[in-house]
Formats: structure tokens, C-alpha cells, sequence
DNA sequence: CTACTGACCTAAT
DNA sequence: GATTAGGCCAGTA
């Protein structure tokens, strides 16, 4: 199970400033298909910094921390300064989705 | 042990 | 656009 976290991590901390990724497609690069939840409990588990959480946005593009948590805001502030502009809470995912080669994301995970 | 929860997704209304 | 239904499954209570 903890090997599927350092998979998920693993994988999110290829998502480069200025893009982003969703959840389902976290998943699914990691090597684990319509696990979209594990995802954002791997991300909420997460405490290493070195970690981009904030680049993992849902399938609508928009954040997915309830807004009454304060991660929210921070989650926005960190995209700001990605230089990602998300008017409101939500990112265009046409602009902004990282959208890797399998082979280069292969290359980046030593495989 | 069972029951509920959730930073989710897709497809179909 | 919005809602619903079903799938998914590691945490938590």
C-alpha cells in the first residue's frame, strides 16, 4: 500500500510549474486505474514539501479542498505563483493540462 | 467486525 | 450548464 503512495507521489512530483493534473489521471499514469480516490489520500497523507500537491486538481479542473478547509486558498495562492491563472477556483484545462509522453514520464521514473 | 466517509471519475440523463 | 447512479477502496469511527 505504501509502495502505491510513493508510486503516486512519485508521479506528482513530475507535474512541472505552471501545469496541471487530475486526480483520475494520476491514477492512472501511477499504474492504477479508476483509483482516483487513493490519489487525493495519498495527496492528504503526503507531508513532503518536495511534493507538488497543489497541481492536482479534479476532472472539472476545479479545487477540490472543500473551501471551508483553509487549504483551499492555499492550494490557489500556490497556483498563482506557478504562474497558473484559475479564475475563482477553477483552472482551464485546456490551457493549463499537463499532458506528458508515455515515454518521457517512463524515462523520468527511472524505468 | 460492520458502516460510513471522501481533496474522485465516467456516463447518462 | 446541473444531477444522478454506479464504480472504487483506503481511512476512520
Amino acid at each position: 500500500m505504501n509502495s502505491k503512495f510513493r508510486q503516486i507521489l512519485a508521479v506528482v512530483k513530475l507535474i512541472p510549474a505552471g501545469k496541471v493534473a487530475t486526480y483520475g489521471q494520476i491514477a492512472d499514469l501511477a499504474g492504477l486505474p479508476r483509483r482516483a480516490r487513493l490519489v487525493s489520500t495519498a495527496l492528504k497523507a503526503n507531508d513532503c514539501p518536495l511534493v507538488p500537491w497543489h497541481r492536482v486538481v479534479n476532472s472539472q479542473g476545479k479545487i477540490s479542498i472543500p473551501a471551508a478547509d483553509a487549504g483551499h486558498q492555499l492550494q490557489l495562492s500556490l497556483l498563482r505563483s506557478d504562474g497558473v491563472m484559475a479564475s475563482g477556483s477553477r483552472v482551464d484545462l485546456k490551457a493549463y493540462l499537463w499532458q506528458p509522453s508515455l515515454d518521457t514520464l517512463l524515462f523520468e521514473l527511472n524505468f
